[in-house]
DNA sequence: CCAGTATCCTGCAGGC
DNA sequence: TGCCTGCAGGATACTG
């Protein structure tokens, strides 16, 4: 579900409320994540701490307690976080972790299918983490369409599996990866390396700008992507592609073509992608 | 090293 | 109506 603009999203939502709180209690069972949750560990870490400004790193969340130390979230295909008042609604099903804050909040952590990950960093661990350590370029960073040239020569796999390579660019997902590609006319199965760097530069703006209106727009919303505060994202009026598959090209009128590439549903326009 | 595939899990839409 | 299949916004362990 949560792509970059999804997780900034909630970070923005987040940094609302977080900073200055205090976690008075932590709740949780030993579920499997991504990686095993340890209720028992985060509570140790965040009980009587006070919380910072959230972070984003590509598709991650990083909550910073005063003092050291950062809850690590990330909400794979199904996650969502809530900030409710407390006493809030009843727990949603699939409610793997809740942390109860002073001034009567709670954050809550949903993930029906469990592709998530809540981790607690212990100061020094964020640069050895996996899920941070190899993370590529952020693409809303101002020197990303001067360097996504490069990193894509001599590839020989397809210019839509470098966009989802987390190692190369951080956050981009299935949705904004077929955005991008259908704004800079790109066909996204053909060869990164095979590309132009002027033709990558353009699909890395491209990029730059789909993600900065999807974050405007909070987000998008397919099925059940929610900001913390419960506000849907409204981006999914502005895909062009994502999803249209038989549908008229916005440019061409030709039908929205969907096949598969990088082992993922891919829409496309056969005429306008080149 | 690189690229492609299978896998983890639940929910839902569509076909019969 | 109900059952079955396939597919879903992701990351990673494995294969060749």
């Amino acid at each position: 579900m949560p792509e970059l603009p999804e997780v900034e999203t909630a970070r923005r939502a987040l940094a609302l409320d977080l900073p200055g709180r205090t976690v008075t209690e932590v709740r949780g069972r030993p579920v499997a994540l991504r990686r095993p949750l340890e209720p028992e560990r985060l509570a140790r870490a965040l009980v009587g701490r006070r919380l910072a400004a959230p972070r984003r790193r590509g598709k991650h969340l990083l909550l910073d307690v005063e003092g050291g130390g950062s809850l690590l979230l990330h909400l794979g295909m199904s996650g969502r976080l809530m900030l409710v008042s407390d006493p809030g609604p009843a727990l949603a099903p699939h409610t793997h972790l809740v942390l109860r804050l002073d001034h009567d909040r709670e954050l809550r952590l949903v993930d029906p299918r469990r592709f998530g990950l809540a981790h607690w960093l212990a100061p020094g661990e964020e640069t050895h983490d996996p899920a941070l350590s190899h993370l590529g370029i952020e693409p809303l960073d101002p020197s990303f369409p001067a360097i996504f040239p490069s990193l894509g020569r001599g590839r020989r796999a397809s210019v839509k599996a470098l966009l989802l390579d987390q190692r190369i660019v951080a956050g981009v997902g299935n949705i904004y990866a077929a955005e991008a590609l259908w704004r800079s006319g790109l066909r996204p199965g053909r060869a990164a390396g095979a590309i132009s760097c002027g033709r990558l530069e353009r699909l890395a703006r491209a990029l730059q700008a789909v993600l900065e209106e999807a974050i405007a727009a909070g987000g998008t919303t397919i099925r059940d992507f929610a900001a913390p505060n419960g506000e849907l994202g409204m981006f999914a009026f502005s895909l062009r592609v994502y999803g249209r598959d038989g549908e008229p090209c916005p440019t061409c009128q030709t039908p929205v073509l969907r096949t598969v590439i990088a082992g993922r549903s891919t829409f496309w326009c056969r005429r306008c992608q080149r």
